[in-house]
Order: C-alpha cells, then sequence, then structure tokens
RNA sequence: GCUCCAGUAGCUCAGAUGGAUAGAGCAAUUGCCUUCUAAGCAAUCGGUCACAGGUUCGAGUCCUGUCUGGGGCGCCA
C-alpha cells in the first residue's frame, strides 16, 4: 500500500509539469487534507500560491492543473472552489480497496522506510547521583515513543542513555559515603537508592557548608579519574545500584527495555582527544587558563563572542566536551545518520553551541542530521515547575505510584458501583496499565514544546483526550466480538466492504490516514500527532458505534461493519503500542 | 542589558510549508438507555487569536514595536 497523498503528490507535480513546463518540476503541489469535509477529502492550494510567479488568475492555473491531471482511479471529479482551490475527493470504491488491503496486513497498509537510516534517540539520560525525578518524565516517555515509532518504520534505532556517572557531584557523593557511612561501601545490602537521594541531599549540605568536604570531594574525584582502585570500587558500586533502581522505574513506566547505558564515563577516555583535535583545527583558544571555542552568534553580557569552555582552568572537563565528543562518536564510530536529543528546552543555548562546534570541526556534516527536541516543561497548578511540597523535584515512583493508587481506587469504586467481581489480579493490572497510560498518554499528548499543568483528575478522566477513553474505545470493540462469538481473524477475506452510512465512509478514510499521521511523525518527532489521530479515530469509531448496529446488522453489512471495527481495535492497539501503551481486553 | 520560548473560548490545549466560516476536550444547559454501546452519541452556549502597526489576493500563522509570563546568558549538567 502506498500513501494515498503520496500518490496525489506525484500525479499533481506530473501535471504541473505537464501544464505549465519543465520549470515547474519538483514545484510543492501544497497538497493538504481538506480544512472541511464538506470540501471533500483533500484540497490543493498551488494555484493560488503559483498566480504570481506565472502570472495568471489563480482559477485559470487550476483550470490547467486539472485538464492534465489524472486522478480518475483514485477520485471523483475535481472541483475548483473559491479563489482556486482545487478539492479532491476520493472515490469510495478506492477507499473499499485499500480497507481491504488494509485488513489483509499485519502493519495496517504502513510500509516500510524505503531508506531505512541509523537512528541514536538520547535518552532518559539520568544522573547516578540523584533518584529519577519529574525531569526525566518527558524525556523519557517522548525519546521511547519516538524510538518505538522509527523503529516501526524500518530504521535502525539505538537508544542511548547518556548518564551523569562522572564528574563533581558524583565526587561529593563519595566523599560522603565514605565519610559518613563507610560500612554501606561493603556491600550492596540494605543501599538502596533511597538512602542514596537522602546521602545526596546531605551531601549537598555538607559540601555547601564546608570548605574542607569540598575538598575531599574533589579529591575524590581526582582519585576517581586516577584510577584508584577504592575510589573505582565505591564508584562501581553506586553505579550499579543506581541502574538497578533505575531499570524497575523503566520497567514501571513501560520503556523499551534496549536502552544502553553509554555515559560520561564512556567517553572520558575520548575527551583529551577532542580537544587536541579542536586545538589542531585552530578553533581552540586559551581564555582565564580555560581552553574554549568562541562561537558565532553568542555573545555575554558585554557583547562579546561568548566561549564554549571545552577544558576548565584546573584542566578538568565538562559536560560541553562530553557532549562534543559523543557527537563526534556517534557520527564517527556508531555512523548514525539521525541523532534525536529530547531534551528540556532550557538546554536550546547548549545544543545550538555544541552543534555549531561540531559542525565547525568537521564532525556534523549534511549527511547526518543532528536533530534536537526541545521539550516543554512539566508544571503544576500554580503555573510554576512542579515541585513537591517541601521544594524539591518530585520524585519518578512518587508520581507513577500516585497514578497507579487513584486509578485503583477509581476502579474499585466503579466495581462496587455496577456490582462486579473481579480478582485481585485483574484489579492491579488495570490499575497499573491505566495509571501509568494516562501519564503518559497525558504527557504525549501535549505538544513537545509547550508547557503543560500536571493534573491527575484530567490525566486519568474516562471522558477527553485520555489513555482511559482510547483503552476503553478498544475494549467496546472487544466486547462486540465476545458477545457475537466473533473470531476477528477468520473475518473472510474476500468479504466485500459496504461503505453505506456516512459514519462508516468517514471511519474507513480516517482508519487510511494511519500511514500518513506516522510519516509526519517520522519528520517532525511529535508523538501528539499521533495521539490526535488516535482520538479522533476513537471518537469516529463511537459516531459508527451509535449509528451502525454491528452485530444485528443484514449482510453484507454485518461482515463488512466487524472488518471495520476490527481494524480501528487494531489501528488503536498498534498506535497505542508505538506510543508504548498497552491494551485491555477488559477494564 | 542581550537572547530564546509562550500569550487562541470560563479552564486545559490543537491549529505542520500563510489559504475557504479559528477547532477539540473539560465545565455549563438540553435531549437520547425494551435496540452490540451511556466510560457513549446528538445539540446549545462560549472568541477583539495579548496589544499596535506592517507585508499581500489572503495573517492565529510572516515582519517591526509594545505589554505580560517563563527560560538561558564563561569554567554546574
Amino acid at each position: 500500500m502506498r500513501e494515498t497523498i503520496a500518490q496525489l503528490k506525484e500525479r499533481f507535480e506530473q501535471a504541473l509539469v505537464a501544464a505549465f513546463g519543465e520549470a515547474l518540476a519538483g514545484t510543492d503541489p501544497m497538497l493538504v487534507s481538506a480544512s472541511n469535509p464538506k470540501f471533500g477529502d483533500y484540497q490543493s492550494n498551488v494555484a493560488m500560491a503559483l498566480a504570481k510567479r506565472l502570472g495568471e488568475a489563480p482559477r485559470a492555473i487550476a483550470e490547467a492543473i486539472v485538464q492534465k491531471l489524472d486522478v480518475t482511479d483514485l477520485c471523483e471529479p475535481l472541483t475548483i472552489a473559491g479563489g482556486g482551490f482545487i478539492n479532491l475527493t476520493l472515490k469510495t470504491s478506492y477507499l473499499k480497496t485499500q480497507i481491504k488491503a488494509m485488513q489483509s496486513d499485519a502493519r495496517l497498509g504502513v510500509a516500510s522506510a524505503s531508506e531505512p537510516q541509523r537512528v541514536i534517540v538520547d535518552y532518559p539520560s539520568p544522573n547516578i547521583a540523584k533518584e529519577m525525578h519529574v525531569g526525566h518524565l518527558r524525556p523519557s516517555f517522548i525519546g521511547d515513543a519516538i524510538s518505538r515509532i522509527l523503529e516501526f518504520l524500518g530504521h535502525e534505532v539505538l537508544r542511548l542513555s547518556h548518564i551523569g556517572d562522572w564528574g563533581t557531584p558524583f565526587g561529593m557523593l563519595i566523599a560522603y559515603v565514605q565519610e559518613a557511612y563507610p560500612e554501606a561501601l561493603k556491600s550492596s545490602q540494605g543501599l538502596d537508592l533511597g538512602d542514596l537521594a537522602t546521602f545526596y541531599r546531605a551531601a549537598k549540605q555538607r559540601f555547601d557548608a564546608d570548605e574542607s568536604f569540598q575538598e575531599a570531594a574533589r579529591l575524590s574525584v581526582v582519585k576517581l579519574q586516577a584510577g584508584d582502585e577504592e575510589t573505582s570500587r565505591a564508584w562501581k558500586l553506586v553505579c550499579d545500584l543506581s541502574n538497578r533502581t533505575n531499570r524497575k522505574i523503566f520497567d514501571l513506566m513501560g520503556l523499551s527495555p534496549f536502552i544502553q547505558e553509554r555515559g560520561e564515563s564512556f567517553y572520558n577516555p575520548l575527551l583529551a582527544g577532542v580537544i587536541a583535535e579542536l586545538d589542531r583545527l585552530g578553533l581552540l583558544v586559551e581564555d582565564d587558563g580555560a581552553k574554549c571555542v568562541f562561537l558565532e552568534g553568542f555573545t555575554n553580557k558585554e557583547g562579546k563572542p561568548l566561549p564554549l569552555i571545552v577544558q576548565k582552568s584546573g584542566g578538568g572537563y565538562n559536560y560541553a566536551t562530553t557532549d562534543l565528543a559523543a557527537i563526534r562518536y556517534r557520527v564517527g564510530v556508531d555512523q548514525a545518520q539521525r541523532i534525536i536529543y529530547p531534551v528540556g528546552m532550557e538546554q536550546t543555548n547548549h545544543f545550538a553551541q555544541i552543534f555549531q562546534v561540531g559542525r565547525r570541526a568537521g564532525w556534523i556534516t549534511d549527511d547526518v542530521e543532528f536533530f534536537y527536541a526541545p521539550l516543554g516543561s512539566i508544571l503544576g497548578e500554580d503555573g510554576k515547575k512542579l515541585k513537591s511540597r517541601s521544594g524539591e523535584a518530585v520524585r519518578l515512583v512518587d508520581l507513577l505510584d500516585e497514578a497507579i493508587t487513584r486509578a485503583r481506587t477509581d476502579l474499585k469504586t466503579r466495581l462496587q458501583e455496577e456490582s462486579r467481581e473481579e480478582t485481585e489480579e485483574f484489579i492491579e493490572n488495570v490499575a497499573k496499565v491505566v495509571g501509568i497510560s494516562a501519564i503518559k498518554y497525558a504527557d504525549l499528548s501535549q505538544n513537545r514544546t509547550s508547557n503543560y499543568v500536571f493534573n491527575y483528575d484530567k490525566m486519568l478522566a474516562l471522558q477527553g483526550n485520555t489513555a482511559p477513553y482510547m483503552l476503553y474505545a478498544y475494549v467496546r470493540v472487544q466486547g462486540i466480538s465476545r458477545k457475537g462469538g466473533i473470531d476477528f481473524e477468520k473475518l473472510g477475506a474476500d468479504a466485500p466492504i459496504v461503505l453505506q452510512e456516512e459514519t462508516e465512509l468517514t471511519l474507513a478514510k480516517h482508519l487510511l490516514q494511519f500511514d500518513e499521521v506516522l510519516s509526519s511523525v517520522e519528520a517532525d518527532l511529535l508523538p501528539s500527532r499521533l495521539c490526535e489521530y488516535l482520538f479522533e479515530l476513537s471518537k469516529k469509531f463511537n459516531q459508527f458505534y451509535d449509528r451502525c448496529p454491528v452485530l444485528q446488522a443484514e449482510e453484507p453489512s454485518r461482515t463488512s461493519r466487524l472488518i471495520l471495527s476490527d481494524l480501528t481495535a487494531r489501528t488503536i492497539k498498534l498506535g497505542l503500542s508505538l506510543l508504548g501503551i498497552p491494551v485491555l481486553e477488559r477494564m
């Protein structure tokens, strides 16, 4: 199956050349979904855009294009409206064959990339010295969804967690653990990350208050970097503990298990080479004892060029150095063609800066795409960045547990109201899936770049653009098969599709746009587009369901409607799975 | 001081390269369960797209300025 819009686009390009000559080869036909269903399914705005360039009236241009446009196999006769809109309505016969093709395709008509890329997605990249907190929620969910989508589309995806496992905060932590709890380092027993989080706070206090402790922390870093055995053992121990705890959280969040840790310590041996190369290229300047690359287009408060410090005056490296090493490695060794960083918007400057240096150093070329995907923040009800009551970052586990607890309470209330008996196992599973999915969907359905207000009641609501609403639409379809004793997999491959009712037609058209939506997400990395699509699909299904009896319908409508219902469920299931959300058969 | 992002219905938000009458959800009001379904469907209400200019056949979208909120701006990540 090929995307309908891609086919139409190609025909338009041919028609443009046929009507106006080779000069218009490659002109974007400006084909988009119709702004209003009454205009049809697609519209082209190209005639108006070309009016000035061709010096002709838009309507005349539209006429000329339509004259040369051969789409009789796909569309009803074209119409020209308003100031030169070309309106296209798909033929029902075409829709029927497409639906049949979709029915027999496990990929639901979504083609695999003709030119698969090697893609790196950098997430969720926690710091090992701290427990994961709200700040990791968006990178985790969005990174995971992007990875799944690109992978499904046939790309080779490498998920790399750029963990903070080196550097100053780590030295501080080790020093404090050594000082206050030396026995805890002798075995991993009795030391979980909750303890480490407490240690971290206490260590920070010590660090801020006591100069001699700061010195001890710095010494720990030096010893660690010098490869001191005991310090390294302590470091390793803490890393393992932290990773183990984080893995549990990944599981709870439903992240892909294929995330590889490749953090700061991994790049550590490569940092000197980065500096040497920048020096060799003549980009390196020493200023105030620090080694820097002066940036183009960035100025400091005095209006002078801003440096990107890559080696501190003390000789130490910083995150810019590590990120540059990662850039170099990902291009040179991993040979990635697309590297995606779903990271908070506050780091816009940082990424612009390291990309600039990467480009000037020749590591980033036109053959590789470094895609910084900025993320908006999660806000509290007060409109400010979400914080716990004590003013600290909210722990991720707490956030997730709370959602599950609330989902469980809602479910139990509902069961009581409906006098339903369910096993403890059923309740736990539904509560977990609904709770986690609600948070995840609420996050993903928001535009990636905009801030949003975190609100349990809204994300767990059973109506509206929420995970529970979508899950319920799926459950409804499964309800039909249970009630009617239908095995969807055995629905006749040769059974005809009937698109008589308005809602049947609308649903079918929407089902066929699944591939177009995924293409758009592939390009722009905005998972919210997929959420929007699934929400629309659920609404259109509910409308169809309201007007069209399925099980009681006469053949051939009955089987046709069963096929449409099944396709809806399969699309929801696949779509949600690409967002990292599982479905439930009953809820 | 410089810079980036945001400001759209009472609330939360969509509005991809400028296109036809600016859309959803929630909330509010009103209908619809003897029909697989009510966690649903239908309908009503709700807008000076922050403000002022400009560009053009056409601006929520692009440009300039103003106001408001948030982020960033040399050795933290």
